[in-house]
Order: structure tokens, then sequence, then C-alpha cells
DNA sequence: TTGTACGCGTTATCAA
DNA sequence: TTGATAACGCGTACAA
């Protein structure tokens, strides 16, 4: 129970050469049955691990990739890194994880420490901030390092490279569209994660829904630590308001408490609608109703074509995957008929 | 902009030694002022990232820390691991993050291909089924192999290593007792994660505070994804309960609901208090009194911890830093003066 | 069937 | 002030 048993030190032991002994534990035909025994068996009794550090450099690849996320305490972000683990680790692969805090800066050093070789690809959700700029040098270096690049959910459509996204504009014009058949005319359109992309295309196929039906359009950005209350109470109060779609889980369920503690009820006051299939939308009373994205189907998905891009599976342009989606309908949107 | 640039290939291009230009990007003094300008614009201009493969194999160390968890999804782990990221990242190292899934043997398999080197300390919360059927060979290896490993939350006194976790037991005590104050005496320790250390001593603690003012035990064990809500309505129609300890907050959450959805008013007709401070018991309807772990602290100290360890700036013998939690008190329990 | 020698990219020691 | 060389641990082409 050595610290760091080396071939060398096997070879040592059993006074043969360094290669003998890892053709030997690789199973090579080369060596004679009765040696490869004798190697594997001490090798099994010591205890001996391959260092991968030689193997490593050796091979140039680490069987690594790098996950940068803006955010853990997401439940789409936690969700779809469960998805990445998962696959990653069916395929033989780890993961190295940073979480950008929606920091560019951040964002930008962990790029800067994970295109040195420690991974062998990058997948990223691009941060708030990232996207506001549209500031993608660091971006580019990646590419130019000759880093494989998954982008999902927040995607940039300029940066060359594979993408996973859900279609966040179909999505929110259909849930809009279910509120419209449920009788809602009033319907606005509330975020708390103002200038992401999957923000302004969510918006945008609000715009598109209520437009087509001619109705008023009304769009409320905010601070998740620091919710209008009064604002959306007011609306209540005034009947401007009578369906809200939330732009992810936490502003729907800071929608829906504001609403309940200004003394409406949902879905007869109001019907919220929001965007991630979470635990707290699933605990809340009332259950919320949502827009699934398949969080870990997303991770797995980024995941298994990191992999593929890396041993050249993936044709030479880039694949962008657009998942489709579905709404579950839970208690706090009305029902239609 | 080429893919790989080497040292060797800088070296050629600058006409000058390999080993010149690494001392000249290492802004050694050995090298003329006008030589290290030199190589470092070129450096600059080309995009040079050292190869960390290179610089590993030569210091036998990684710069990253593997990190096991049983879960993200649950709000504590998720912002454990945030807390070690940003310490990690503050100190300048990488996290390798596994989710071993409450399964023994994703964990063994995790640490398994942590071992080979490619990572210079290991953190780990034990999971479910490890605890259960104790089985610390795995864990034994890790140690066998050199590798520092720190334990935190769900901890196990028999290895032999740096440990850190919160005062399970006092806290499930005192919050017992502050119920008790509150004028509760039929209370109920009710738990969704069974069979894990962490609940363990949240149990004991209860029982003994019970015991201590000869109150009525009650434990109600059950599966998170099937909860007893008949039984619970039972208990609260026969009035044989006016208070309940969950032992982690989705546990909390869901008796909430439950205790909703009967017709029963918390908490006056019965007070809940659970563990985590997360978003959920935050946001909830009413909002849920909690037992604060500190949850990012934890993982902040572990990451120190293990960092501290292997830079050798602790006493040989291990530490267990026992964290001292508080608790927060919001709607879910009755006021007490 | 086994052993020798080399290269992966980096740093460090020592010689020029 | 600079350069040649060895070493980290592994795998492998080639020689024995």
């Amino acid at each position: 129970m050595d610290k760091n048993l080396t071939l060398k030190e096997l070879a040592k032991l059993l006074n043969v050469s360094i290669s003998t002994v890892s053709k030997a534990l690789s199973g090579s035909p080369e060596i004679s049955l009765e040696t490869k025994e004798r190697v594997q068996t001490l090798a099994k009794t010591l205890n001996y691990v391959p260092n991968s550090l030689g193997r490593n450099l050796k091979f140039s690849q680490t069987k690594t990739i790098g996950v940068i996320i803006p955010d853990i305490l997401s439940h789409f972000f936690a969700k779809a890194l469960y998805g990445m683990e998962l696959m990653a680790s069916e395929l033989g692969y780890k993961i190295i994880i940073a979480i950008s805090n929606d920091s560019l800066n951040k964002e930008r050093d962990s790029i800067q420490t994970l295109i040195s070789g420690s991974v062998d690809g990058i997948i990223m959700s691009l941060s708030q901030e990232t996207q506001a700029k549209m500031e993608i040098e660091h971006l580019k270096d990646v590419l130019d390092h000759q880093i494989p690049l998954v982008l999902f959910d927040r995607v940039l459509s300029i940066i060359p490279c594979d993408k996973i996204s859900i279609n966040d504009f179909t999505q929110a014009e259909q849930a809009t569209m279910e509120l419209i058949d449920a009788g809602c005319n009033k319907i606005t359109y509330m975020t708390g994660i103002p200038n992401t992309s999957v923000d302004d295309q969510r918006k945008q196929g609000y715009l598109n829904a209520v437009k087509k039906f001619g109705l008023p359009k009304q769009v409320i950005k905010f601070d998740q630590k620091n919710f209008p209350h009064a604002i959306l109470k007011d609306l209540l109060q005034q009947n401007k308001i009578d369906a809200a779609i939330a732009a992810d889980e936490l502003s729907a369920i800071l929608i829906m408490k504001s609403v309940i503690q200004s003394g409406f009820i949902i879905p007869d006051d109001i019907s919220i609608i929001g965007f991630t299939n979470g635990i707290m939308g699933e605990n809340f009373l009332p259950s919320l109703s949502t827009v699934d994205q398949h969080e870990e189907k997303q991770g797995c998905l980024a995941m298994e074509t990191i992999i593929a891009r890396i041993q050249g599976k993936l044709p030479e342009t880039p694949v962008h995957y657009k998942l489709k989606t579905s709404i579950i309908h839970r208690e706090s949107t009305r029902n239609y008929s």
C-alpha cells in the first residue's frame, strides 16, 4: 500500500522491464500468459492504479469536460448539470464545474484556466452580463485553441459552435395562446432574468401572440431580490391584469406569493404560467403550471454532443438541436375545454 | 493562432532554446531584459497558454479537488457546492464534481476515477447507502493513496480524516425545546431522509429533548416520492400532533402542503420547523421556520480545509470543525415570548 | 517473448 | 546570460 505506485516500481519488484508491465496490464498478446498473470496479480494486491497524469500527457486528452453555468441554485441549471453528470459518467468522462455567477469576468477567468489543456471540451450557458454586453472575445479564445464548445440554453447565434436550446419563442407564444384560449385578455409578461437570450426570446414569443390577437401588451422587469409587490397589487386592484407569464421558476413563485399576499385568488383572479419544471413550482400551493424545458435532457444532450464532437462523430458544420417542449397544466391556470 | 502552441514552437520561432523561453515567461532574473520582452510579447500576440498537462506531470499535482455529493437538486448540497466553488476559484483550484445519487456503487466508481491522480484531494458527503451499510473500504482506498480527504455534513466518525459538520444533535434538541416553549406538547419527528448520519443525530436530539420534558415521542419515516398524507391527516384530526420537526427542507415543504390540503392551519393547528435555509422554505406560504445550516459556509470551510491540508498547513491529527448554527423564526411556528 | 528508447510539455539543475 | 539535459509516468515502435 505504498503511496504512488508506478510502472517502474512494479517492474523492479518483478524483475522485468517497464514496458513488459505496461503491456501485461493492458492484456497485450505479446506477453506470455505466465508473466501476464504474475504482473496482474501483483498489481492487484498492491492496488496499482495507473497515473492519469502520465496518460493525459501521452494522449493529450483528459477525458474531462468543463462546464460553465451562471448559477447552481436555480433548478434549471442544477438539473441540467445532473443530466450532464449522468451522461458523462456513463461515457467515462469527468466534469470540471465552474459557476460564473452571471459575471463576465468570472466567466473569462474560468475559460482561461480551462483552455490550458485541463479539459477536452467546454459546455457553457452564457452569463447575463456576457449576453447583455455581447462580449464574445473569450469564446473566440476557446475556438482558437481548437477546444470543442457547446452552448446550451443561453445561446448566441453568432458563435460558430454546436448548440442546444429549447424553442423559447414558440413555447412562450404557445403559453400565451393557451392563456388566451382560457379567456384571459390582460396578459402580462414578467421577468426576473432580464438581458438573457432566453428572456428575450420568450418575451418576443409573448409579444407576437398578444399582437396576433389584438390584445394589449404589458412587460414588467424586476429584480428577484426586490419584487415590485405594490405595482402588482395596483394592477390587480384596478383589474388591469388577469394572467402572467413568468420568465423563470423563481419569478413565477414570487408572483404567486405576491398575489396571494395581496388577497387575490389564483387562478380565479389571475392565471400564472412559468418556465422550468422544478421542485418549487411542483410543491407550491397552488402548484405552478409551467413550460417543461426538459432540463435534464438538455444536459444529457449537451454532454453527448460535445463528446461526439471530440470523437469526430459529428459533421464539420455546427449542429443546433432545438428541443421540443410541452406545457404542464397544474393549478395556477384556469381550465379550458 | 495555432492550435496548441508549445514552448518548443515558441523557441524555434525566436531562435532561442526552450529553457530560455520557459525562464523568460516566468520572469526569471537570469534572462536579459531584452530577450525577456521579445519572448513575452510574442507569447502574448500568439496567445500562448502553458499546457497544464505538462506542469501537472512535472509537479504531480493538478490544482483540482474532487467533490462527491449525494445529490445536486437539494438546496443544501447545491449551496454547499456553491461555497466550495467560490473558495476554490479564489485559491486557484478547480472542482471535479461527481454525484453519487445516494448509491454506493456510483460513489465507489467516482472515487476510483479520482484516485488515479486527477485530483489533489477529495471532499465528500456520504451517500445514504454507504451510511446505511457502513461500507467504507473505498474510503480507505483514498487514504491509502495518500489523497487528502474531507468529509462534510454526512460524516462517519470512524474514518480518520478531516471533517466539517454542524451539530445536528444540539440543533434538533434546541429546535424541539423552542417548540415546547411555544406550548407544543405533541411533537413529531418526520423524516424523508432516513438512514443518514444527519437524520440519525437530529432524531436523537429530538428524542433527547422530548424525553427530558416527559413528552411522548413519535417518529414518522417516509419516502419523499410517496408522502403519507392520510396518516398525517388522521393524526391532525385526532389531535395527536401539534408540531413537527422535519429532517430536511423538502420534507418540511411536503408536510406543510399536506397539512394545508387537509384543511388545517399553520401554525395555529400545527407548528413546523425544518432544516436548511433554502429558497423553497423562504418562499412558501407560510414561510418555513428552519435551522440554518450555513450550507455555503460549510462548503467554503470544507474547501479551505482540504487545501490547507494539501499544503501541509494543518496539524497531523485530523481536525473536525463543528459549525454553530442558529434557528430562523418565520411563519410556520407560533410566536413565543 | 521481452527490453530499449523515445516523446508528450513542462521545469530545474548544471554546464557553457 | 543562455543552452543542453534530465525528470515526471505512461505507452509504443522497434530492436533484441
